[in-house]
DNA sequence: GTTAGGG
DNA sequence: CCCTAAC
C-alpha cells in the first residue's frame, strides 16, 4: 500500500513555495492497520481467553503507545467486572494496557513487557490474559479497551507483563494476530513493549508488503499508568508527533487572524461566505493557493465553543447560508490538526470528544479506542469495540502547487487520505492462528469498492468498515463467544451523522459530505409577494438589486436564491394548480409573476425607469390573467 | 461579485 | 438549493 504523491521537500524557505512543491511523507512508516489488527487480536484473544478477572474501576484512561506508536488503551468496563486473571490484587483499579512498539526493522518480534506484580492493575490481569490465550475459553472478560491519545501517557511507567504476546501479521489475505505463549523478554530500550506487526516468520515478506514499518523512533509504549516506576516511562511525546502543518515561516495552520472585513456597502457576508463557500467545493479543495486558510478556518479555530452561525454572523454579517453548514464542518475539521511531518509520518490527532479526554495518538500507529462489553460471567456474548481514533499511512505524496497554502496542504492531505481510504477499510483479524469466519459489513456509505488499503485477500475479509485517517469513525467489533473458532464479528454502528457529514468517504462523495445544503426554507406568501412586487419593478435581470430592495434584512435569501424562487414561481404559474406542491401560492400572484416574466422577457429586463410603470400598469390591468400574450398588447 | 442556467 | 460558466 503504497500511496505516492507528489511531495514536498523541506527545501530552505526560499526554495520551497516555489514551482511545484511536494510533499512527501514515508519516512518511519507504520503499518497502523498491522498494529491495530495486532491489538483487536489480543483484546479478543484476551476475551477469550480470560477466565476470570475482577472487574476494576477504569476511571482513569489508560493510554497505550508512546509518543511515537500509535496508543492504544485498554479500559475495562465499570460496570462489568473483567474476567481475568487478577493477580492477588482482587479488583484492578485501572485496566491499563500499555504497549509499545519498537522499530520493527530492528526487531521483528514481539516484545513482552513485564509488569511488577505489585503495581500492574489490569495491565497484569490482561497480561495474564495475554499469556493464557488458551487458558480460558469462557470469555467473561469484559474489555473495554480505548486507544487514546493522552498526554497522561507521560506519567504512565511501562510495566512488566508476564507472558509474551506476540503480535503478527501475516502477509496473506488477513493479519494473523496471535499470542504466544513463549515468552518473549526482548525488550527494547524504552522498556516498551513492541508488537511487531511483522510476521516473525517472515519478517522479510511483511516489511515488503508493509513498507510502512514501526521506526525505533516511533516505538509504541504501553506504559502501565500505575507503573511505580515512573522513570521507566516514556514520555508519550516524545516523538508523538502534533499534527499541525506549518507553513514555510513555520505559522501554524492554526490561524488567529481574524476574519478579514467585510464591504461596508455592499452586504459583506457574500464575499466571505461565497469564498468559504468556494473553497469547500472540490475545487478548492484540491488547490487553494491564493486562498488564505485562515480566512475562513479561524473562527472555527479559535472559537471552537462557538456557535458557527454566531460566529458568522459576528464575523461578517454572514448569511445563514454559508455559515451554518461550512463553518461547522470546517471547524470540525480544523479542530483536528493535521501534520505532515518530515519523518514520513502522517497522521492526525483529532481532538476527543469522548469523556475520555485522554485520547493520545501516536504519530506511528493507530489510536484505537475499544469499547468492551463483557456480558455477565457467564455470558457468552462477549463483545469489544473499538474504533479507529487515527491511523498512519506509510506513504502518502501529495502534489500542491508552490503557492500553496498552509489550509491548501491541509486540505490536500485530507483529500489524499480521504481519497485512499474513501471505499472503505479491511481489516482481518485472525486469532490463535484461525482464520475467522469472513464477515461482511456493508458499508454503511461507501458506495465504491474499498482501495486495497492492505495487501490482503479480500477473501480474508472480516471486517470492512468506513472510516477515514483521523476523524473518528466507529466500528465496533464484536466478539462472539459461542463461537468456538473465534469468529470475530464486526458490526459497524451507524455513524453519527456529523461525522459521517465530515468524513468523506470516497470522492465521488466527497464534496456532497463536505458541504451540507443549507435547511430548504421554502417562501412564505409574504417572501413571495414581496419578491413578485420587486421583479415587476427591477425586472429579471438585477437579482442583486431585488435582493438589496426585498431581501436586504433576509439573510438567508440570497439574489441567488430570490432568482431561483422567480424560476420556480414561473414555473409554478405555468402548470396545473394539482401538479403544485408546497404552500399555495394565491392564484393572482402568479398571475403577476407570469406578467411580469412575459414582460421582461420582451423587455431584457434590465431597464426600468419607464419600464417599471409599464409593468405596473400591466400588473394592474386584466390582461395579466389572460396570459402573455395581452401582456405584449400592452 | 453577478448573472444565468442547468442540475 | 447547489454548482458554475460566463461576464
Amino acid at each position: 500500500m503504497t500511496f505516492i504523491c507528489p511531495r514536498v521537500p523541506r527545501a530552505p524557505r526560499s526554495a520551497r513555495g516555489r514551482g511545484l512543491n511536494k510533499i512527501k511523507v514515508e519516512d518511519s512508516q507504520i503499518c497502523a492497520f498491522e498494529l491495530l489488527a495486532s491489538l483487536a487480536g489480543k483484546l479478543l484473544q484476551e476475551s477469550e481467553s480470560s477466565a476470570s478477572s475482577n472487574a476494576s474501576e477504569a476511571n482513569d484512561q489508560p493510554v497505550i503507545g508512546g509518543g511515537g506508536g500509535g496508543g492504544v488503551k485498554f479500559e475495562q468496563d465499570d460496570d462489568r467486572p473483567l474476567k481475568a486473571e487478577c493477580l492477588d490484587h482482587g479488583s484492578c483499579g485501572e485496566s491499563d494496557f500499555v504497549t509499545q512498539f519498537s522499530s520493527p526493522n530492528s526487531d521483528q518480534k514481539c516484545l513482552l513487557n513485564e509488569f511488577p506484580h505489585a503495581e500492574s492493575n489490569s495491565i497484569l490481569e490482561r497480561s495474564s490474559v495475554i499469556t493464557n490465550p488458551n487458558s480460558s475459553k469462557n470469555v467473561g472478560a469484559d474489555l473495554k479497551s480505548m486507544i487514546c491519545k493522552s498526554k497522561n501517557a507521560c506519567e504512565n511507567i511501562p510495566g512488566k507483563v508476564e507472558g509474551s504476546l506476540d503480535s503478527r501479521v501475516s502477509c496473506d489475505s488477513y493479519m494473523d494476530i496471535g499470542l504466544s505463549r513463549q515468552k518473549r523478554r526482548d525488550r527494547l530500550d524504552n522498556g516498551g513493549l513492541i508488537v511487531d506487526p511483522c510476521s516473525s516468520n517472515d519478517p522479510m515478506k511483511m516489511c515488503m508488503k508493509f513498507p510502512a514499518v514501526i521506526n525505533s523512533v516511533n516505538n509504541v509504549e504501553l506504559p502501565s499508568c500505575r507503573d511505580p516506576v515512573p522513570s521507566a516511562s516514556i514520555p508519550r511525546y516524545r516523538n508523538g508527533t502534533k499534527l499541525v502543518i506549518r507553513d514555510d515561516d513555520g505559522n501554524f495552520t492554526r490561524c488567529n487572524k481574524p476574519l478579514t472585513k467585510s464591504k461596508a456597502f455592499r452586504p459583506p457576508q457574500r464575499i466571505g461566505d461565497r469564498r468559504i463557500r468556494k473553497l469547500l467545493t472540490s475545487k478548492y479543495w484540491k488547490v487553494a493557493p491564493k486562498l488564505k486558510d485562515c480566512e475562513f478556518s479561524k473562527p472555527a479555530f479559535l472559537e471552537g465553543g462557538m456557535n458557527s452561525r454566531y460566529l458568522k454572523r459576528k464575523l461578517s454579517y454572514s448569511r445563514e447560508r454559508y455559515q451554518h453548514n461550512t463553518f461547522y464542518k470546517r471547524r470540525k475539521f480544523t479542530d483536528r490538526s493535521v501534520v505532515v511531518t518530515s519523518d514520513g509520518g502522517f497522521s492526525s490527532e483529532s481532538v476527543c470528544n469522548s469523556p475520555d479526554k485522554n485520547m493520545t495518538g501516536d504519530k506511528n500507529g493507530a489510536a484505537i479506542m475499544f469499547h468492551g462489553h463483557q456480558a455477565a460471567l457467564h455470558s457468552k456474548d462477549s463483545q469489544v469495540k473499538f474504533s479507529i481514533k487515527s491511523f498512519r499511512v506509510p506513504e502518502l505524496l501529495i502534489e500542491v502547487p508552490e503557492t500553496a497554502t498552509v489550509g491548501s496542504l491541509k486540505r490536500s492531505v485530507v483529500e489524499a487520505v480521504s481519497a485512499i481510504l474513501g471505499g472503505g477499510l479491511r481489516v482481518g483479524v485472525l486469532l490463535h492462528g484461525k482464520k475467522p469466519t469472513p464477515v461482511q459489513v456493508p458499508p454503511s456509505l461507501c458506495t465504491e469498492d474499498p482501495l486495497p488499503l492492505l495487501p490482503c485477500d479480500t477473501s480474508q475479509l472480516i471486517s470492512r468498515s468506513p472510516t477515514t485517517p483521523y476523524f473518528s469513525s466507529h466500528a465496533d467489533i464484536v466478539t462472539d463467544n459461542t463461537l468456538s473458532d473465534s469468529r470475530a464479528l464486526v458490526a459497524v454502528p451507524p455513524v453519527n451523522a456529523e461525522e459521517l457529514a465530515m468524513v468523506p468517504l470516497n470522492q465521488k462523495s466527497k464534496r456532497s459530505e463536505l458541504v451540507q445544503r443549507r435547511t430548504r426554507r421554502p417562501f412564505s406568501v409574504s417572501e413571495v409577494e414581496a419578491l413578485v412586487h420587486a421583479v415587476e419593478e427591477l425586472g429579471t435581470g438585477r437579482w442583486r438589486d431585488v435582493k438589496l430592495c426585498s431581501f436586504e434584512d433576509a439573510d438567508h435569501r440570497t439574489y441567488v436564491d430570490l432568482k431561483d424562487k422567480w424560476k420556480t414561481l414561473v414555473h409554478t404559474a405555468q402548470i396545473a394548480p394539482q401538479q403544485r406542491r408546497g404552500e399555495p401560492v394565491p392564484q393572482d400572484l402568479l398571475d403577476r409573476v407570469l406578467a411580469a416574466h412575459s414582460y421582461w422577457s420582451q423587455h431584457q429586463g434590465k431597464q426600468h425607469g419607464k419600464n417599471q410603470t409599464a409593468i405596473l400598469k400591466i400588473t394592474d390591468s386584466h390582461a395579466v390573467r389572460n396570459g402573455v400574450e395581452d401582456i405584449h398588447s400592452i
